[in-house]
DNA sequence: TTAGTTTATGAAACCGGTCCCAGGTCAAGC
DNA sequence: GCTTGACCTGGGACCGGTTTCATAAACTAA
């Protein structure tokens, strides 16, 4: 493979000077210019990419972790930031966790070892003290309100007020008893603990009775609109973690000749279109994109995306 | 930020001996290799990833060429892909191309520049030769059949067949005016080539009025069912190139109190399901599977992928 | 005319690793 | 006692670039 040096030896300049040609840096004689320019195109090459990257000491490589790659809620983040990646000349390297800290500890360790410039954590597991710990070794981003007294660069969107927003609508529409999906009762889960303060404000106190735990895919919701039908009493509207959880949901009732119950869904995917039933869309794409600019120092530190509601 | 020459420096050892430790080669004596690792601990030293690419000639990262990432079809390919390369050490790096030919060119240049060890074409615009001809810079795989002249790797499912086997199916049915919508109809599109090939072979020649172009999206099957609803004689089923453009169709014909025809699908999403059509699952992650395994040279150099034709 | 700036160029250090090779010790086998 | 091979170690070339710095010519302004 022919390199820098070949270059320089066969044309009869210096190093600097090929380097010089290859930057489009001035102070190079046009003639000189000319002249390396036909070497290397003549000798078919092009510089290393990875002989570069160590001597610049960054990769223009943003590493994105997730959970998986095919689950709708995380492919519309990484299309934002694939886009405003694209746009900004920086690569992507997808970062599957499966939820297992000890993965998610690997990413940051190859974030230590220059690996990535920088992390968008669309999902997490570790602590946030934990990521603020590898600050140091690169910009890390994630994407949910860190609160006050975090420093983490985030990008989120406004999830609570939204929630609030919907339950009161639902409220207002005379559904006083609402069952409520999730995906997991952790904690660290942003989501799970959201949702539980919006409920609060709108229905009060959230019983475990009216709470299905564990939904991530169309077959749980399924799982939970069985659950929800067996009720007595029952709920009458059903707030869900997702649009295709959703749409099991009312696709038990439905296959069951029940009446399906309203739904309130999120991410505004096809499912609650084709089910016809209201939902927050979040605005992935745009949340993806603001994430890509903190990771790359466009913004400053935090970003809040608005989230929409969509009535039907 | 400390390198190994600061490990040595400390531990009074020689460099060698520290890259022994680190890459946990034998021929270290057990006292020096034990404060070598005490000295990196202390010093919160991890080895610099691009230095290493560099010296060992590969990233072990493959780039992914897609048109865009939040499509179901590459969705469900890149997750295959990112699995497989996660379980062999790999990271996988998302190129997207909005199917402009100089952006590909652009990602067939990294190759050539060491960026990545492979790539994996989930679609292209360039044409097979020009693939061919970066072949010498890496390991290049395309995911359809190439043909029997052609040398490049290839991870494709049998989809004539499969197209075939539906068709007749629905022949069987009673069906004999099927309706066909396409993507693209470019000649480059494998897609629209096996199509127009069964279609032929089941139906014989496809009439253009039978046949609705442009659809990539729900709103495009959506229009598709608009302009099939039109035709007078009318078709009786429709062949659709995936799932959400199926339910487009299945939604215009349900919202203007016409009785929806039969409809075949393809990738097997959440759509079909809800609006109870028959789908060929191409088995899209095995495909990223196989793909990937091709790029890393774990496999020969052809890989066919059994679809599935689900009945509803 | 002289001092100061801009232009042009190459040598060599540097980024941070891997690895070949030469040199040395030591115990087993003949 | 001598050969053989396994074990251990470090020097330094190498991967392929970027960048600092020293040097010098050409041009500008006073």
């Amino acid at each position: 493979m022919t390199n820098i040096h070949d270059i320089a030896r066969l044309s009869g300049y210096s190093v600097s000077t090929v380097s010089r040609v290859i930057n489009h840096q001035k102070y190079v004689a046009d003639e000189k210019r000319a002249k390396v320019e036909a070497i290397m195109r003549q000798l078919d090459y092009v510089p290393n990419r990875v002989a570069r990257d160590l001597s610049n000491g960054r990769t223009k490589t943003v590493g994105v972790v997730m959970p998986y790659a095919n689950h709708p809620y995380f492919a519309r983040i990484i299309d934002g930031i694939v886009s405003a990646a694209f746009a900004a000349g920086y690569k992507i390297t997808l970062l599957p966790t499966n939820y297992d800290m000890t993965i998610e500890r690997r990413y940051l360790d190859q974030l230590r070892s220059k690996a990535y410039d920088a992390l968008i954590f669309t999902s997490r597991s570790s602590s946030l003290e934990t990521l603020e710990r590898y600050r140091k070794y690169g910009q890390i981003v994630c994407c949910e309100d860190p609160g006050t007294d975090r420093t983490l660069a985030a990008a989120y969107t406004d999830r609570e007020a939204s929630y609030v927003n919907a339950l009161r609508w639902a409220q207002a529409h005379g559904y006083q008893k609402m069952g409520v999906v999730l995906s997991r009762n952790n904690v660290i889960s942003a989501s799970t603990r959201v949702t539980r303060s919006a409920y609060q404000q709108v229905y009060g106190k959230l019983a475990s009775r009216d709470l299905f735990v564990g939904a991530v895919t169309y077959e749980d919701g399924y799982r939970a609109g069985a659950y929800f039908a067996s009720l007595n009493p029952s709920v009458d509207a059903i707030f869900t973690n997702g649009d295709d959880i959703g749409a099991g949901v009312y696709q038990y009732y439905l296959e069951h000749d029940l009446t399906p119950l309203p739904i309130i869904g999120q991410e505004n995917l096809l499912s609650s279109r084709l089910c016809q039933f209201s939902t927050i869309d979040h605005h992935l794409e745009a949340l993806g994109r603001a994430a890509f600019k903190l990771a790359t120092g466009q913004t400053t530190t935090h970003e809040l995306i608005k989230s929409e509601f969509i009535r039907r």
